[in-house]
DNA sequence: AACACGCACAACCGCCTAGTG
DNA sequence: ACACTAGGCGGTTGTGCGTGT
């Protein structure tokens, strides 16, 4: 219900954190717990309201957080959650100890988004992307398909449409891994239990990618 | 050297939910 | 059942930095 209202006080500071200020925090969470966040602020004489400071404590100062970039292994393991999950940055963080949801959120938004795009992928969906410019490549593909037949021999088509079988079967491969089932646990579970390994996908996604160069 | 641009990430905003009286 | 609040969440924005021109 309704907003907090915390926020809407005046006169309390917003933006970037001061080094004194993170200082100011994290001692008084060490020796006396954040307790009621509401009140922390003044309790830790912090000019801050008590959202910003929870805020700045779980992104950032608490001491459990994993700095730095993502492992491959944390890579693929946020791919197939929320290709599972969809956006909910808080229960993927609980499979990622040590990372936020913050930081899952951002590092999905500038760089495994981007990177299901260029691949085809439509990232909320997980599927190949069924517009125009997903399609694109095979236009293409078809438009150069007589100027191939011209000036290739067949023995080197023969061995251009094996290597593109071998991907288009990869690519298939790779869709059916990326299906995102119906909202349940139970196929969540089953996913879990799948032969599928986290190393096969991502080499498939590896082996793709570079495929794309 | 100066400027523009893009990227990465910290922080904020507003809504939702669970808990409490 | 209802009103209210704190905490949590996801989307969005702001800012600093690196790179290209």
């Amino acid at each position: 219900m309704g907003r907090s209202p915390c926020c809407d006080e005046s006169g309390l500071k917003k933006g970037p954190w001061t080094p004194e200020e993170d200082q100011k925090l994290i001692k008084h969470i060490q020796k006396h717990g954040h307790g009621s966040w509401r009140a922390l602020p003044k309790l830790a004489g912090l000019n801050r309201c008590g959202k910003s400071c929870r805020l700045r404590w779980t992104n950032y100062l608490r001491p459990d957080i994993k700095r730095g970039k993502f492992s491959q292994e944390e890579e693929q393991t946020i791919l197939n959650l929320h290709s599972i999950l969809g956006n909910k940055w808080s229960a993927i963080a609980t499979h990622l100890p040590g990372r936020t949801d913050n930081e899952i959120k951002n590092f999905w938004n500038t760089h495994l988004k981007k990177k299901l795009i260029q691949m085809g992928f439509d990232p909320m969906t997980h599927r190949p992307r069924t517009d125009i410019f997903s399609s694109l490549p095979h236009l293409i593909a078809l438009a150069n398909l007589k100027e191939l037949m011209e000036h290739h021999s067949w023995e080197e088509q023969a061995v251009r449409l094996q290597t593109e079988a071998a991907q288009m079967a990869r690519l298939q491969y790779l869709q059916y891994l990326l299906q995102p089932p119906a909202n349940s646990m139970e196929t969540f579970s089953n996913n879990m239990n799948s032969t599928v390994t986290d190393m096969e996908t991502y080499n498939l996604l590896n082996s793709l990618s570079s495929f794309e160069r």
